[in-house]
DNA sequence: ACCTGAACACCGTTCAAGT
DNA sequence: ACCTGAACACCGTTCAAGT
């Protein structure tokens, strides 16, 4: 709707074969059409006409709809890896950077719904190509453990285990986005002050 | 596979009018198939070929997919509001009892991943009939807030808004149900453990 | 009212064939 | 190697017609 660009290209010229970065073009489309319709919109026709190539000519690329939704998911993490490290580090490292990488963390699965749900929603199992998503799942789990490490040094958090402590706190805004996405949070910036009192919490805790 | 049921029953009479709730036997059949095979598997042909009923039968109860879909989102929800009151209740209605919830909704969704996912996986648009699910959503969430009012009122929990401190600790147990559910705790009891942990984190705090 | 078979439009995937 | 059209099996959904 926004886009200026067509989305079936009206070819004049007899087909021909689509030099250039196949796989990439695959991926953005798919990534772009997840964002933009939903990921239910996702097929592989559809993707293939908007590239102006063959349906079947994906198939050398990806083995099949399931691998192209998990690099859509292999994708997501890169992306988040990189906000919540921004955040973290941009944020001064400390106490503010913290809380920072959380609301950074909410955002991203709000600005990017679909795609986010890709990456949790069990679409992409562990059987099949999801390995590098798992793997850089845990990339972005790394900076989240990295963060808490930190803080520990500098006698911000209690010396518990690092990863389960990431666990947990990775559990909580997991939880605040998966609510957010599902819209029990009304108002949207109400998922903001959620965050925000989350934050709160975990660091003083609910005991009176 | 564990199932003596036959999958297509073997009709040798002339097809006949099915007799009953056929309603019932519809969303008992959905969250059958979802449960063992996974939300994917769940086809309406396939469903009314197992019940022994015409394709298009379907569609005198429900309106399409979607509907039978926010049925099976809503009946989990039902099942969910039991699972959590029974084990605040049972747990004596204070600080075990609200582990013991903790422990049972983590386990609820481990239990059922595939129906759990129907239920949170944005399968079901706030636009069609998931007001119904919705509802019985918040109906869950209210046993979550009564026990945390319960525990303010004994001095077990700090006196904030009910309602957030409940959102946020939904929040805690749905992110580690999902983390769960996406195989991000490795041994199956690591769940179990993260629960318990996050519980400890919710009482005291991450503060040194 | 409730159910039926036939038909439509749309998928993912495979395969023999082209350059 | 990379791409193509045709074909297959399988969906959700609609519709005129039966009891």
């Amino acid at each position: 709707m926004l886009r200026s660009r067509p989305r079936k290209p009206v070819r004049k010229q007899p087909r021909r074969y689509h030099h250039g970065d196949l796989p990439r073009a695959m991926l953005q489309e798919a990534v772009q059409t997840i964002q933009t319709h939903g990921t239910e919109a996702l097929t592989l026709r559809g993707v293939g006409e908007r590239l102006g190539v063959s349906r079947t000519a994906l198939y050398r690329h990806f083995a099949d709809k399931q691998a192209l939704l998990a690099a859509v998911a292999t994708e997501g993490f890169r992306s988040l890896r990189v906000a919540l490290f921004e955040a973290w580090d941009t944020g001064g490292r400390g106490r503010e950077g913290f809380d920072a990488m959380g609301i950074a963390y909410v955002r991203f699965a709000v600005a990017h719904p679909a795609h986010y749900r890709v990456m949790f929603g069990g679409v992409v199992r562990p059987a099949d190509g999801s390995q590098e998503a798992g793997d850089l799942g845990t990339d972005a789990f790394q900076v989240l453990v990295d963060a808490i490490v930190e803080q520990q040094q500098r006698g911000l958090v209690r010396g518990d285990d690092p990863r389960q402590l990431a666990l947990y706190i990775w559990s909580v805004v997991h939880g605040v986005a998966m609510l957010a996405l599902d819209g029990m949070l009304p108002p949207p910036t109400q998922a903001d002050a959620l965050v925000k009192f989350a934050n709160e919490r975990l660091r003083t805790g609910i005991a009176p």
